[in-house]
DNA sequence: CAGACACGTAAGCTGAGCTGATGCTTGACG
DNA sequence: CGTCAAGCATCAGCTCAGCTTACGTGTCTG
């Protein structure tokens, strides 16, 4: 019978691409998942690694065998929910990782809610750029988490994860109050500064994918991760930037908010056989009846998927 | 994460039922099953055993539990089903487990082709009554087993196996040629002496069933598991007996088979993910090509599930 | 009401699996 | 083309999880 914590290890290579990545990410030293990788190698029969330049990479059976591996691993999930279901009560800790402008905004209800229906839950709170979250639920660094699903910009689905969606926002490109509205605002922008987030956030990505599809490359001239601050640089008459209805509740006066065609998805993740956990749940709904009452125009027609309960699709 | 070598043992008790018999299924000493059901316990948080009399039973925490360990070990049978594929050409060994008419009628002839087809193949072969055959897959004693399914002894499908449908054969009941038939054969044999498999086998089982049916005890004079010695005692007049139509290609002088309602249906089980596994299917497919070119009039209508590849049902 | 059966606990020992040191190969850079 | 760092593999050594053995406790049986 093959060792889970092995498959584990293999499949966190899958993702990681190094042995020394999965030394860290599980506090070993390289040389110890190099030999569990190696014990299993060995009791599998089939070489599941090659080097490939300085690094190692999965053969098609050591890939096979990850996607095995995901399978296990759900069922190991869901029967550690089903036990937390028994055990009398919520307790236990949960850990959340959201972005910024969630934290801000969406979080504070959805804490004060479910801090007020299960006392006993420890909830902890992390702020994470969106395109760290599989990795970190994972990781089991954090066990529900906030990202986003830009149509332009599209994020395969994890297999070791699944989501359920919770809004659906206009995308707008804001602008100094004085300037003209073009049909298009994105062409428009084509010669202005743009603000825009530190480099290797989903935002940065968002903004030069927006301005590629419109055929250039942005001028960046200021880094901003937080949207209030970057509204102030927009106000100050500094450049544009793009901000999700979220972050624009009450736009400060001196900018002005053009709609585009890029909606903002914001969706929950958890691991895959997590859902059934009463205390993910229980984050999961109390994220979902937040979000209800969020100016996020998350229309009925596209809500196919019932909020909470339904069967949740791939992150 | 949960331990799944614990999981196992767990699962383990569910069917065996004592800590002792879980021990000796994994040639451990009791103690040590005990410790680390103990740990799984503690782990959990969750009370999964409680002292029942002088033994132990499952909470129904630890009931559904297991119910995710039969998930996570088909998962786990999957990959090693896949591995034994990438792993070139067709090799290691398969237990095969049959109760003894089919290893004298059935066995042979997939054996040989087997051999033939797959000469890296080691086929080791255990006689075993089918009563013991979801014992014996589930402890990895046997890789493949055959197994009866009476209609009137119905078998409750495991959590842990699957199997695909062999054989369709009518049961005669044996009676010395110069016998009357009557109407109802069973009810006729009512005062007769019957010869019978020795207790605890599903032969055995299956004849005091269809006289309980039938409204009687069965006066018991002769205990023979072996068909053929059953067939030379009815010759020789000492009673009556049960015999399946596989048993009884030429049967001796001296005896007049009279045709049941009764059904004995073979079915080829393995250990649920066992299916994709090369060898396993090997021998499957070989026993289907077998039996294909026996007597039992395997009715084509009742075939809904087509022999090889198509989706198993559970045991 | 002894005796056997079954589980639990305590103590001690062994090997799986970790760390740390070392060496090899690969790719980047001047 | 030489140098350096990144990354993996191997070896030796140590530690602790988990096994066995021994014994105690509760419970069904003849």
């Amino acid at each position: 019978m093959l060792d889970v914590r092995r498959l584990r290890l293999l499949r966190d290579l899958a993702h990681l691409g190094t042995i020394a990545a999965v030394a860290e990410a599980h506090t070993y030293t390289p040389s110890a998942v190099s030999q569990q990788l190696a014990a299993l190698q060995r009791e599998a029969g089939v070489r599941l690694l090659e080097r490939a330049g300085r690094r190692v990479a999965l053969t098609p059976a050591g890939a096979a065998l990850v996607r095995h591996t995901e399978v296990v691993l759900a069922a190991l999930e869901a029967a550690d929910a089903t036990l937390a279901g028994a055990r009398a009560g919520l307790s236990g800790s949960v850990r959340i990782g959201a972005f910024p402008s969630a934290v801000r905004t969406l979080l504070p209800p959805a804490l004060v809610a479910l801090a007020r229906d299960h006392p006993a839950l420890d909830l902890m709170v992390t702020e994470l750029d969106p395109v760290d979250v599989p990795a970190a639920l994972r990781d089991r660094r954090l066990d529900v988490a906030l990202l986003h699903d830009y149509d332009t910009v599209p994020v395969e689905p994890d297999r070791a994860l699944d989501s359920t969606p919770l809004l659906d926002e206009t995308v707008y490109l804001a602008v100094a109050a004085g300037t003209d509205p073009a049909a298009d605002p994105i062409e428009g922008a084509r010669h202005a500064n743009w603000i825009v987030g530190s480099p290797g956030t989903l935002c940065h990505a968002v903004a030069r994918h927006a301005c590629q599809l419109a055929g250039y490359q942005p001028t960046v001239r200021h880094q901003a991760d937080d949207f209030t601050a970057a509204l102030a640089l927009v106000a100050a008459g500094q450049g544009v930037a793009l901000v999700p209805q979220l972050a624009v509740n009450q736009p400060p006066p001196g900018v002005r908010l053009l709609p585009l065609a890029i909606r903002r998805r914001t969706r929950v993740a958890y691991r895959k056989g997590a859902a059934s956990h009463p205390a993910v749940a229980a984050c999961v709904a109390a994220l979902h009846a937040t979000a209800a009452a969020f100016p996020g125009d998350d229309p009925p027609g596209r809500h196919d998927e019932p909020p909470p309960g339904g069967p949740p699709s791939a992150a």
